[in-house]
DNA sequence: GCCCCGAATTATAACGTTTCAATTCATCAG
DNA sequence: CTGATGAATTGAAACGTTATAATTCGGGGC
């Protein structure tokens, strides 16, 4: 593979004597690198037309070499990569994104009312763990609670405003799932959905979570289970309340979910549903948490009834932060791994900007019991 | 002020009959209009060319107009506003920013270990609400631990990733501090520095914190003081220590900084510096906490020693979270509003940016005894 | 020797904006 | 009537990139 024109040098030194038929463009754009040289010596920001002008190339060839274009001669590749690095040369990203349209970002859609303890950090941490090293760069979006939730990600699609869409709390129906499909923006969805046509999405297993947790009441003798479930408008909940039904019932014990809560914010309903059930004459020996503020509260509640967790009734709970090495007395936890569940729904997107069929992209992470 | 030159109109039916000395650049636009024109009827992005081609005025006419320039007149400024929502224009991010050097962007400098529980949540949350509305949006960069905090920084400088920056977790002479400066970045961080010059900083009054707990401590009868500090490199570190051991001083009691402990984060530690001390015979009676995850863990130390919280002794604990509503038994907690933090220190970065001094520019938020 | 092929490179336009430096034109002073 | 004035507008260049359509030129086939 011989560069057939010459190399750089020569090339440039050919340029140097200026070619017969100046167009008036190319006068004037050799005007104004005159000028350029003009100025001071160092700190001039490095852009293609440094590395062009120091090796000899065209900016043309120099952008193809840098993206590794076979349709340049391998020497030329290795020339301009070197000068690019020695230089410091960094593509201007408002520049390539203006040009291509593609942005270099990606979105998360943060739900801003209540969390789960410690999800938006172990969340935010696993996703710009994957993206680091790529030239992605994540942007944060409320996806305030009583706003549409549609309208971040109107916005989003209208001002082209990223390349790929992460989001949680994802509903059976979820409007935000219709619309990006339809749109065609790659997303990776936090949860599953019910539509048929499928989609990428990381989800952890609330199903089997859920049965565990019925499975290790009923070992500890317990006959009388109770469940605390968020909204059943969120797909994970329906699974949380198959799982926990359904397990219950093939263990043939009496169980019942919670009603009248809607999420793990409203704190002074879940109170006082606890505190109700707690002084029926049957009331639960065992229960099921979803978060670890729900479990918290039932602790607290049983507590403030003169019972013992542990004695009286037992708590299995799902967890993403650590406090519970740390509560006593101690009770069972199951631990979703957010930072991997960030990690997994990056690497999915990345996939999927690249343009690998949505079909494979799925997870489930599987409970693993612990503390 | 009425318009010389005529109304939009009628220099649209001027234009029409094309000028004598068409040059050839304004030709092959024309052609290319000509080519935009045939294409389908209805989905093309609204641009500057849409809105100037609709109204009859140019596109630097329309830029000027939608900036509000007292140059261009009011009747214009109107006309043009009134066709750019019409037509749904939005300028184009990526041509702004390479045209401006401006990015609209503002980035988050997050740690990416553990976090004081629902710290990132809350404060993220905070920033969002404030830029709400203005076109700015937060990006998120990880501050990884053991790596060089200076790297993203210097990162972002360089390739000019953003507007501004938000950063936690301030040191006393805080390198991030020295480099923005010098280059001459906005920024607000979460915490003072000791550096001569100002800067935009917001806080909460952590000496005042530790002043009050300790005299809490004091008025329910306490006089073994103890207290966990993460590592002293912190700012808000020195400022708990200096309100702990005057206070306690001042009121005349025995304490003790807990010391070989670094951060929140190292558990295994803690909880040994933490049996030790209660297994001495001169145990303190009176914990001074900094985050929820120490105060959970001098409780447990204090259950697995057979001590009671409020018998034996007493906590006093700073929380960012709503767990301790749920904790028993009940420990007296100060609230650190991290939403309003993170509202304030958006407020602050958009003034800076806005040039604003950087003098006035700071805020302590003092605590407000809660729970 | 001529023509054409194709490998290697290059000129140029374009992305959508902002802004400098004109240009236009009514008006007013002289 | 002329020239200066200044308000209103505009042409064109520029930001740094990529993609399309040339251009160059050695070599192979005839």
């Amino acid at each position: 593979m011989q560069a057939r024109r010459g190399t750089g040098i020569e090339t440039f030194a050919k340029r140097c004597k200026m070619t017969p038929d100046a167009i008036q463009g190319r006068t004037s754009r050799m005007t104004r690198d005159i000028g350029t040289d003009h100025t001071h010596g160092g700190a001039e920001k490095p852009t293609l037309r440094t590395v062009a002008q120091a090796t000899g190339f065209s900016v043309a060839t120099v952008s193809r070499a840098l993206a590794d274009d076979p349709r340049i001669a391998a020497r030329t590749r290795a020339i301009v990569a070197e000068a690019a690095k020695r230089l410091g040369y960094i593509p201007d990203r408002a520049a390539r994104r203006l040009r291509t349209g593609r942005t270099q970002v990606i979105t998360l859609l943060l739900n801003t009312e209540h969390e789960f303890l410690g999800f938006t950090h172990e969340f935010l941490s696993g996703i710009t763990e994957r993206l680091r090293g790529t030239g992605y760069s994540v942007t944060v979006v409320p996806d305030d609670p009583g706003e549409d939730r549609l309208t971040p990600v109107r916005t989003i699609l209208r001002n082209n405003l990223a390349d790929g869409l992460l989001f949680t709390r994802t509903e059976c129906f979820d409007p935000r799932v219709r619309m990006l499909m339809e749109a065609g923006l790659p997303f990776v969805s936090h949860g599953r959905t019910e539509f048929t046509m499928p989609h990428p999405y990381v989800d952890f297993d609330n199903e089997a979570f859920a049965r565990q947790a019925v499975a290790r009441l009923v070992e500890q003798g317990r006959d009388r289970l109770s469940m605390i479930l968020p909204d059943d408008k969120f797909t994970f909940c329906q699974h949380l309340r198959y799982g926990f039904v359904s397990a219950a019932r093939e263990a043939g014990v009496a169980h019942e979910v919670l009603e009248g809560v809607t999420l793990d914010s409203d704190r002074e309903e879940i109170s006082c549903a606890l505190n109700a059930c707690l002084r029926r004459p049957e009331r639960p020996n065992g229960f099921v948490c979803v978060g670890e503020v729900t479990a918290l509260m039932t602790m607290a509640a049983m507590t403030d009834a003169g019972l013992t967790p542990g004695i009286e009734a037992d708590i299995v709970a799902k967890r993403a932060s650590p406090i519970f090495d740390n509560i006593r007395p101690r009770i069972e936890t199951v631990y979703e791994d957010l930072r991997a569940t960030g990690r997994a729904m990056a690497e999915m997107l990345l996939r999927r900007i690249d343009g690998e069929p949505a079909e494979g992209l799925h997870v489930l992470f599987e409970p693993g019991r612990c503390g």
